[in-house]
RNA sequence: GGCCCGUUGGUGAAGCGGUUUAACACACUAGCCUUUCACGCUAGCAUGCAGGGGUUCGAAUCCCCUACGGGUCACCA
């Protein structure tokens, strides 16, 4: 049998790394088996949806290499895939379900829930539907809907039933139905509960594999119940570990230790493949020692069996790592037009750029590849290069206060003057007549002209450096610090 | 509170009863490379697997209890 895994957000907000990491491990499995991965969008919380919403995340998971094969773009033969555009098939399953006893209307108001519910907490009992209008008599309803009361549907729980989940992780899980109270399935408005909506959607799109995050495991009994009640056979279960923050806590959407939404990720400069790479290893270990993967080689190489039951935990240093590491793998051109946006709203560049700029900022650029975590970096870095009015750090200050240094910048400023631009290559040269002409090499010889140009004693290449600060610049510094000595 | 789930170093995490002297990676420390920074390379970094019992010739690996952490009990998903 075919393999069908899905993906299903509710479009309330932004991709959330638990969310892409649910996506990536449903899409993985079902591409490695030749499978299908499907989107559908879980809409029936409509206070809650934020327009455009789907739209956004669908175009995150793109962007991250995650692609599907039925959706609400795409279309598919279970169409349609957004639950509010399927109300007519629920309320055919939920008229069945009401027709054969399995179902009630039920006229609690929310205030005699809420009610019940303080009280069984008070008395320190399981909050739990007490089913008080399961078996309501055509009079009593009659009264109720006299009142005005709008009935939702509840599910009839069996008494004394003992249901069995045998989750692909976590292995055999039991429930009692009797820790279960009879719970909505539709609002009184018509809109079905999740609940209950997934359920007949998993069955009707015959979704083999349902991957999701452990905070449904509790879930998953009350939607077997409604499998069997249904006549639907039931998915594999694979409930998959929470990811925590830091401190191995639940991440809350406030919480800011973290970075939680993909396209802030992607704001910042990283690279989807490092977020995909990275995303995979939360919950889920590969069998060798290596742990830099393509999305090719994880299709390839994922396995349920390897997915950990512990949480996970993010660790933001490693995500920072394990983006460098590709940003070093990347060819230039890539990081160059990554950066560039991140330059021009600095102010440091104005797009678009000539040829002859774009070149001088390449090279900028490429001073820096290998040091870059994240492209949003490349701002700070290149400080140096953007500069008109440079400060002297403390450090540069000290090291241009030795006694030989006047004489080094002199020599090296003389050697400058026949020049008409500044190459890399010829400051080889330059370099080695400074020493000839000084007696000054190594330290001695580089770090006062490295401090007298770019008034720091750290940095990338110090030839490079001098020649994209330009030759004017490089004179003029050189100058400035000689006169001052 | 009931029901479920989890617990290996500074961090992530391998480990599925016997060459485990507990992989590998991040971080950190030291050294090398280098004018410096960064990169890279090399080395160091858990006498112990939450604690306590048990099973076994043998346990991080199986069982029980305790502690701690988490999830869930919605007309949210």
């Amino acid at each position: 049998m075919k393999i069908r895994t899905r993906y299903a957000p509710s479009p309330t907000g932004h991709l959330h790394i638990g969310g892409a990491r649910t996506a990536l491990f449903s899409y993985l499995l079902a591409k490695q088996q030749g499978g299908d991965f499907i989107v559908r969008i879980e809409d029936t919380d409509t206070e809650r949806n934020v327009p455009g919403a789907d739209k956004k995340q669908m175009d995150m998971l793109k962007w991250l290499g995650i692609d599907w094969d039925e959706s609400v773009d795409v279309g598919g033969p279970y169409a349609p895939y957004r639950c509010m555009e399927r109300m007519d098939i629920y309320n055919r399953y939920i008229d069945q379900l009401l027709a054969e006893g399995k179902a009630y209307l039920s006229y609690a108001t929310q205030e005699e829930i809420d009610k019940e519910r303080e009280e069984q907490l008070a008395r320190g009992e399981a909050p739990k539907y007490s089913g008080w209008d399961r078996d309501l008599t055509p009079e009593q309803r009659a009264k109720y809907e006299a009142e005005g009361r709008v009935p939702s549907v509840r599910f009839r729980v069996p008494e004394g039933q003992v249901i069995e989940i045998d989750d692909a992780i976590r292995g055999k899980v039991k429930f009692e139905t009797d820790g279960i109270g009879d719970f909505v399935i539709r609002r009184p408005d018509g809109r079905p509960i999740y609940n209950f909506a997934v359920v007949v959607d998993d069955a009707l799109m015959k979704i083999t594999h349902v991957i999701r995050g452990e905070e449904h495991l509790s879930n998953t009994p009350k939607q077997v119940l409604i499998y069997q009640a249904l006549g639907f056979e039931t998915p594999q279960f694979a409930h998959i570990p929470l990811i925590l923050n830091a401190e191995g806590k639940k991440m809350s959407k406030r919480d800011e230790s973290i970075i939680q939404f993909i396209d802030q990720y992607k704001d910042l400069g990283y690279l989807p493949e490092a977020i995909l790479n990275f995303l995979s290893l939360l919950g889920w270990s590969p069998e060798g020692e290596e742990e830099i993967f393509s999305k090719d080689e994880l299709v390839e190489r994922f396995s349920l069996e390897r997915v950990s039951k512990a949480p996970a935990i993010f660790d933001t240093g490693k995500l920072k790592w394990m983006n460098g590491q590709y940003i070093k793998k990347a060819p230039l051109e890539r990081i160059v037009d990554l950066a560039l946006p991140y330059l021009e709203k600095a102010g440091r560049i104005t797009l678009p750029l000539s040829d002859e700029q774009r070149a001088w900022v390449t090279r900028v650029i490429a001073l820096y590849q290998e040091q870059l975590e994240y492209v949003a970096q490349i701002v700070e870095l290149t400080d140096l290069f953007f500069q008109e009015e440079y400060k002297v750090t403390e450090e540069a200050k000290e090291v241009l206060s030795a006694p030989h240094v006047p004489e080094v910048l002199s020599s090296f400023l003389n050697k400058l003057d026949a020049l008409e631009t500044l190459e890399t290559d010829a400051l080889k040269d330059i370099f080695k007549q400074v020493q000839k002409e000084t007696g000054h090499k190594g330290k001695q010889l580089f770090m006062p002209v490295r401090a007298a140009v770019t008034g720091v004693v750290h940095g990338p290449d110090l030839r490079e450096s001098l020649a994209l600060i330009g030759l004017e610049t490089v004179r003029s510094r050189l100058q400035q610090q000689i006169d001052k000595a």
